[in-house]
DNA sequence: ATACATTTGCGACTCGATTGCAGATGCAAC
DNA sequence: GTTGCATCTGCAATCGAGTCGCAAATGTAT
C-alpha cells in the first residue's frame, strides 16, 4: 500500500505557491506528510513517513515544519515527552492580523496519538487572580479516544 | 536577607514525617523550596536557591522532585522551553485514591514565571468527538500577571 | 543559459533529563 | 549506643530532542 500522503502532493505544491515562498522538494513532502494525518505529529513521525519515498534529512525537517509555524499554516504543541509535536491550523485565516490563538488539544493515553479539538468553548470562565491578563489559551486533555476506548 | 525556604523547613519535614518515607537532607530542602514559592519552578530554580546553604546535587534534586510527584505531593508542567516546572498540590486529598486532575497554569509572557490556578471552572462544556472519553484536564494560559501588566 | 539568493544536508554541538554504581545516610533491631 | 541493611545521594557518563555553521545543491528571476 502506498503512502498516504503521496495523494496530498498536488495540493500541498498549491499550498506552497500560495504563499509566494520557494517550492522544494522537502516542503512538498513535509507538509503532504500533515495533510495526510489527522491528528498532531512529531518531526520524527514526519521523517520516518518519508524514509522509504523522500528521504529528508532530520534537520530539515525540523526548519521545514519550523517554516510552516512561522508562515501560520501549522501550529505546534508541547507534548509531555518534551517532544514538539505538529498540526496544520483549520482554514480560516481570514486577514486579521492577530488571531487570538486558542483551542484545544486531545491526547490519547492508548495510543498516544494528539488529536486538535477545533471548537473549544469561548466561555471559559476562569477566575484569574486580579491584574492578569490572558493572552493566549491552550487546553490539553487526556483520556481514550474513541477507538481505544472501545478497543480496551 | 536570609532565603525564603528556611522558614518552611519545619513544614518540610512535618510533610515528609507523614508520608512514612525516609526524612532526608535534600528531600527537607526540596520541598521547603517549593513551599515557599507561590509559582512553579524548575529543578534549577531549586538547585540554586539551595546552592548557598544547603548544596545538592541536580541529579538529586532530580529525583527528589519526581519522588514528590510520585507520592502526590506535588506535580509537574511541561512547559514550552522543555523545561519542567514543579508546584506542590493543593491540599486536599481528603482519601480519594484517584485524584481527578484538573487544575490551570497560567504562564506570564514577561517575567516567565508560571502560577497555578487551583479554581477552574467545573464545567468546561467540551464537545468531544464521539466515543472519546477525558480523564485529565490541563488548561495553559499566556499573559502577563498583574505585576508585569502594572510594570510594562 | 546564467547569476544569485535561498535552502538542503552533514557534522558538531547544546543542554535538560536520565542511568549506573560506589559510597554515604537514615532507620530499626539489638 | 552500636550494628545491619535497605535506601538515598553524588558523581560521571550517557541519552536525545533540538540547534548552529557552513559548503554544496537547488529554485527563481533575468
Amino acid at each position: 500500500m502506498k503512502p498516504a500522503y503521496l495523494a496530498r502532493i498536488p495540493a500541498a505544491e498549491a499550498a506552497i505557491r500560495a504563499t509566494g515562498d520557494r517550492l522544494t522538494q522537502p516542503r512538498v513532502a513535509v507538509l503532504a506528510t500533515l495533510l495526510a494525518s489527522d491528528h498532531a505529529i512529531s518531526h520524527w513521525d514526519v521523517t520516518d513517513a518519508l524514509a522509504k519515498h523522500h528521504p529528508i534529512d532530520r534537520v530539515t525537517v525540523y526548519r521545514v515544519l519550523e517554516w510552516l509555524v512561522t508562515i501560520g499554516i501549522a501550529h505546534r504543541i508541547a507534548g509531555d515527552d518534551r517532544v514538539w509535536r505538529f498540526m496544520l491550523n483549520p482554514q480560516k485565516n481570514t486577514g486579521s492580523t492577530k488571531v487570538h490563538h486558542q483551542h484545544a488539544h486531545f491526547t490519547c493515553n492508548g495510543c498516544g496519538q494528539t488529536f486538535c479539538l477545533d471548537d473549544i468553548p469561548p466561555k471559559l470562565d476562569l477566575r484569574l487572580p486580579p491584574g492578569f491578563k490572558t493572552v493566549d489559551i491552550d487546553l490539553k486533555l487526556r483520556g481514550q479516544c474513541a477507538h481505544c476506548a472501545a478497543g480496551a
